[in-house]
Parts: structure tokens; C-alpha cells; sequence
DNA sequence: TCTGGGGTCCTAGGACCC
DNA sequence: TCTGGGGTCCTAGGACCC
């Protein structure tokens, strides 16, 4: 059996837990930039906050309800994250980190109790971190997700668990659920299936195979699969490595400079090397994205990518910044209010299958040696405390919006708690 | 005035190979 | 006048997830 367990009102919960003063009350938080609403607990939903909408939608409701608005704080919900998992890892047979707040866990097989054990798993998780999670146990990964869902409909928290364990209770569960709640089912696929009477995930299930492979590809046929109860999806037990690496992000106003353009974006390839050399990968591509203002509708409006092929897969932060900086050269138009501004690697390999290109220069051991340095100086003092001049020195008028932010409680040490 | 970021998987179609 | 079959690789685009 698999359990599903996830952390309720993630980003929420864990401001939460270090302002023992707000349980209860309405907490929500923002997005990158302050600018959606990307989690809010529940007393929060219940004023009316609405998910994923732009916060100055929301700020006259916010404001009048004393709702207590936080900017994100990832490296604080990435530790958090941390201590979850690793509890979790104490009462599983194994584990997949599915994301920053959700894990499968397969549930020993003498676990006979299983309403039992998810309790378990519930209080354990609440007294070694403080957050409250949900849990949804079934036979594949897709109920267990309806289980989940099932779970948090509970008002009261210490009930967050739910079991689907045989055919009735299957059966039942999914005669009541709604299709375009279903994990997989999203939007438009929710609006091709509403065209053609599906409107509870057993309406799906008893949808022909051919029709469902023909409409919905493989994805939909293992999906119709694993909501009759037959494993299609394995648990990922080690994170394969990233195909993709990449970092697009808004700036706190519209630029039209391009040096400013190309200093955030050396500064963006930047983390994004770093995040390759951790996984010990090389890039062989890079993609640079640039954007303008979307939501201005007086603006003129420009978006285009270029992606860059590298002579020789590489993981070295200024060969990638020189390449980085040639496509922002193609791409960048003069006249436009810029917001944001991307770079993705891809083509990612190890590094004992690259082809060596017999006109490139290998960049050699000492600019390995010189990445390594600034690994270890940004790992020990902090971020981009070291980094390429290409970077520059005026973050300040392009870095993201934060007002609202809490502290790093678990991971600066000048920011932890003082209790007295 | 203010509108997120970071990913994955699948398919179709074109270019190219022998 | 008639013009094959069996592939691979790459890219773009669409869908989804949290």
C-alpha cells in the first residue's frame, strides 16, 4: 500500500510554525516578487482569498481581515521540507519525494492497521516538525491522491487520514469524485472529457481503453488504470537527475537597459551552473528567454527565446555566461519595457559521455579549481557572496520584490530565534 | 502601480540516414 | 511514366504537476 502525505497549506503552515501567535488566524503567502497569492491556510480561504491570483486583488480583503501576509521564503520552506522528509524516512518502507510538501511513502507490509498507522505518521510528523499533514492511503499513487483529497475534506485535523483498501470503499470514493480533481486531469483535459459526459473519475474509469489511448495518449490510459486499482506507476526511490536547469525570473520593474538585462542574467546562469555542478552534469545547450510585460496591455509587447548549442558540454559558470550573453545579444530589441528574463540549460550529460570537439579549448583543471572555490565560499558565506563580475553591482535595481519576508529561522544563524 | 517559478512527459512532423 | 521501407534524432508545442 501507498501513502500519500502531504503537508496542508505548505508555505503557510511553516510561517506558522515559528509565530505561535498567528495559529488560527488567516496567514497567507506570496509569490516571487510579492506577486500572487500562492498558499493561504484555511482561515484564510474562508475570508474569500483567492489562490494564485495577483496580490493587490486581494489586499483590500487581506488588509481588512488582519490576515498576516508573508513574501515567499524558500530557503526556510526547503529545510522545513528537509525535516519532513527524513521523518517520514523513519516510518516507511521507502520514499519518494514527490515535492517541497508531498511525499509517497510505501507502508511496511505489516502494517495491518492502516487508519492506525496513518495517525501515526501524522502525529509523528507533528511533533518533530510542528506541521500538520494529510494522509491518503491506497493500493496505486493515483488514489492514494484521491485518498489525500479525501482526507483534507475533514474539518478537523487530528481526522486528516483516509483509507481506500478494498473494492467498496474504492468504488464509493470515486463514484463521488470529481474528474478534474483527479492527479493528471488538468484543465483542458477536464473540458474534452465534461464534452463527452465525464464527470466523476469512476465515469473515467469506465471509459474505453482505445478511446482513452487514442484522446489522452499513454499518460490517460495508465492514469484509467491505476483508478481501477492496478499499479502502473512505480515509486521513484532516488531522484533521477534534472533534464532541464534553468532560472526566469521578474524583475522588481520593467527594464529597458540592457546592461542591467544581462547583468541579471549572468547573475541567473550563475545559479544555475551551480545547481549543475551539484549534479554533477554538463550542459550541452542553453536557452536565454526574454519577455516583456504581458499584463500592460498599453505596452508593446515582445517575447522571444534563442538557444545557443555549446562547442563542448560544459558546467563552467563563465564559459556558460559567454554563451548566455551572445544569445541575449540576438534576442534583445531596443525600445521595450523588459520584465523578465530566463536561461535554461539543457542537453544535460555526464560528464564521461561528452565528445570532445577538436577545435575547442578545454577551459582545463584550474577554472575547475576556480568553480570549486566559489561553490565552496557561496556554500560557507552565503549566496553570490563570490560570483563573476559579468554579475555586476547593481542587483539592486532589478532583484525581486520582498517586503514581506520572515526570517531564516532554521538556516542563518544570525536569524535564529532567541528564546527567553 | 502591482500579475510566480521550476520542472516533466508525450506526440507530431521534419530532416536525415542507409 | 513509374519513385520503398525502416529507421533515428531533433524540435516545437501542448498538456500536466506543485
Amino acid at each position: 500500500m501507498i501513502a500519500l502525505v502531504d503537508v496542508n497549506s505548505f508555505y503557510a503552515s511553516c510561517e506558522q510554525v515559528f509565530r505561535p501567535d498567528l495559529r488560527g488566524r488567516p496567514v497567507a503567502v506570496l509569490s516571487n516578487n510579492d506577486g500572487c497569492v500562492i498558499a493561504a491556510n484555511r482561515e484564510a480561504k474562508t475570508l474569500g482569498i483567492s489562490m494564485g491570483r495577483p496580490a493587490f486583488e486581494n489586499m483590500t480583503l487581506m488588509e481588512s481581515h488582519g490576515v498576516t501576509v508573508f513574501s515567499s521564503n524558500y530557503p526556510l520552506y526547503g529545510d522545513m521540507s528537509q525535516r519532513v522528509m527524513e521523518t517520514l524516512a523513519t516510518l516507511g518502507a521507502s520514499l519518494e519525494v514527490y515535492s517541497i510538501d508531498e511525499a509517497f511513502v510505501e507502508v511496511p507490509v505489516l502494517e495491518s492497521d492502516l487508519t492506525a498507522y496513518g495517525h501515526r505518521v501524522r502525529e509523528r510528523v507533528m511533533q518533530w516538525t510542528g506541521l500538520p499533514v494529510g494522509v491518503g492511503i491506497a493500493e496505486t499513487k493515483a488514489l492514494a491522491k484521491v485518498a489525500n483529497h479525501l482526507a483534507k475534506r475533514e474539518r478537523d485535523r487530528t481526522r486528516n487520514v483516509f483509507v481506500i483498501a478494498d473494492e467498496a470503499s474504492r468504488a464509493a470514493a470515486l463514484a463521488a469524485f470529481p474528474v478534474e480533481e483527479v492527479w493528471g486531469i488538468g484543465r483542458r483535459i477536464a473540458e474534452r472529457l465534461a464534452r463527452h459526459g465525464v464527470r466523476t473519475a469512476a465515469d473515467f474509469t469506465r471509459l474505453p481503453d482505445a478511446w482513452v489511448r487514442k484522446e489522452l495518449t499513454v499518460v490517460g490510459l495508465r492514469l484509467k488504470r491505476e483508478l481501477l486499482g492496478e499499479p502502473q506507476l512505480a515509486l521513484e526511490l532516488t531522484p533521477p537527475a534534472k533534464q532541464m536547469i534553468g532560472t526566469a525570473k521578474s524583475f522588481g520593474q520593467t527594464l529597458e537597459d540592457e546592461g542591467l538585462i544581462r547583468e541579471a542574467l549572468a547573475y541567473y546562469v550563475a545559479e544555475c551552473g551551480e545547481k549543475l555542478r551539484r549534479q554533477g552534469s554538463l550542459a550541452g545547450h542553453l536557452t536565454v528567454y526574454l519577455e516583456t510585460n504581458r499584463f500592460r496591455e498599453g505596452d508593446a509587447q515582445y517575447v522571444n527565446q534563442t538557444k545557443v548549442r555549446l562547442p563542448v558540454p560544459t558546467d563552467d559558470t563563465l564559459e556558460l555566461t559567454r554563451h548566455a550573453e551572445r544569445g541575449l545579444e540576438r534576442i534583445f530589441r531596443a525600445g521595450y519595457r523588459y520584465k523578465k528574463v530566463g536561461v535554461w540549460l539543457s542537453g544535460l550529460v555526464r560528464p564521461g559521455a561528452v565528445q570532445q570537439d577538436l577545435f575547442a579549448v578545454d577551459p582545463g583543471l584550474h577554472r575547475r579549481k576556480v568553480m570549486g572555490v566559489m561553490d565552496a565560499v557561496n556554500q560557507k558565506y552565503g549566496k553570490a557572496v563570490l560570483r563573476t563580475a559579468a554579475a555586476g553591482f547593481r542587483r539592486e535595481q532589478w532583484k525581486l520584490r520582498q517586503e514581506r519576508v520572515s526570517p531564516c529561522y532554521t538556516t542563518r544563524l544570525e536569524e535564529v530565534m532567541t528564546v527567553r
